[in-house]
DNA sequence: CTAGACCCTGGACCTTAGTCCAGAGTCAAG
DNA sequence: CTTGACTCTGGACTAAGGTCCAGGGTCTAG
C-alpha cells in the first residue's frame, strides 16, 4: 500500500497543504500514520476525504457541519445525512429569499433615481435617511 | 440645540453603543463635540446618520461600502451615489445566481436519497465522495 | 453625601477558514 | 557530501464587524 506525502495528497486533492494540517487540527481529517522521520504518510483513501470535504464546502457547509456529515457517514446513518442536506437546503432557499428582497429594493432605488441633479430627488439618499443633512458641504 | 448623550443616541437608532464608537473609530460617524467631562454630546442629526448606516447595511452594502455612500452624499454626487448601488445590485445578483446553484445542487440530493437504507443509495453521500470509505465503522 | 447609572480609554477577544512565518529537521538527486 | 526541495512545529496574522472588559471618572436622584 503506497501512500503520499503531504505535498502529494494536496496537489492531488487540490488543496493547500496547510489547509489539510488545518483540517488535521479541526478533526475533519484522521492523523495519518507517520514515517520515522515525522512526516505524515497518508492512504490513498485520504484523497476522497478531502474531495468530500471540498464539495460538500461548494455546496455551503461548513467546516462544523461537515464533520457531522463525516459522522453520519461513518455511522453509515443516511436519514441524519438526509436531515441535514435539508437543513443546508432550508437555509440557502432563506438566504435566497433575503437577497431577493435585498435586490427588489435596490432595483426600486436605481430604477427612480435619476443619476443626476439634485440630491433631494435621489431615493437612495433619501431612502437612506436623507441627503447628509446637517454636516453637508 | 438639545443634544444626546451616546447611551440616548444608542436607543433612538437601535445599535449597541460600543457599535457608534466603532463606527466613529472607522470614519463613519463624525466624532461629536465633548462636554466638559469628555461625554460625547451628540446633536439630534446623528440619528438620522446611523439609521441610513443600518439600512444600508440591511441592503448588504459593507461599512467601507457606506463609508463611500456618506462622501458622495456630502459631496451630493448624486451619479456616484447610482452607480455605487448599481454595483451592489450586480453582487446581489450574483449571489443569488450562485445561491441557486447550489439549491439546485442540494434539491437533486434531497429528492435522490431515500433516507434510510444502506448508505452507497444515498446520492449524497456518494456524490459528495463515497461513504466514508477507508476508515468506516 | 452617596449609590447606582452612565461614560471614558485602550486593548483584548470573537467567528470562519484558512495563510504565512521562522527555525529546524529530512529526503532525493547528482 | 551538498544542494535544493520538502516537511515538521507552534504561533501569529488576515478580513469584517463588532463585543467585552478593566480601571477609572461623572452625573443625578434621594
Amino acid at each position: 500500500m503506497q501512500t503520499l506525502s503531504i505535498g502529494a495528497l494536496a496537489k492531488n486533492a487540490g488543496v493547500a497543504i496547510d489547509t489539510i494540517r488545518y483540517y488535521e487540527r479541526e478533526g475533519l481529517l484522521a492523523e495519518p500514520p507517520r514515517r520515522a522521520s515525522g512526516y505524515r504518510a497518508y492512504p490513498g483513501t485520504a484523497v476522497a476525504r478531502l474531495r468530500f470535504i471540498r464539495r460538500a464546502k461548494t455546496l455551503g457547509f461548513s467546516l462544523a457541519d461537515i464533520s457531522e456529515l463525516l459522522a453520519f457517514s461513518r455511522r453509515r446513518d443516511v436519514a441524519a445525512v438526509k436531515r441535514a442536506a435539508q437543513t443546508r437546503l432550508d437555509d440557502v432557499e432563506l438566504r435566497i429569499a433575503e437577497l431577493r428582497r435585498v435586490r427588489n429594493g435596490l432595483r426600486k432605488l436605481i430604477d427612480d433615481c435619476p443619476g443626476h441633479g439634485d440630491a433631494k430627488a435621489c431615493p437612495i439618499l433619501t431612502a437612506l435617511g436623507g441627503p447628509a443633512a446637517g454636516d453637508g458641504a
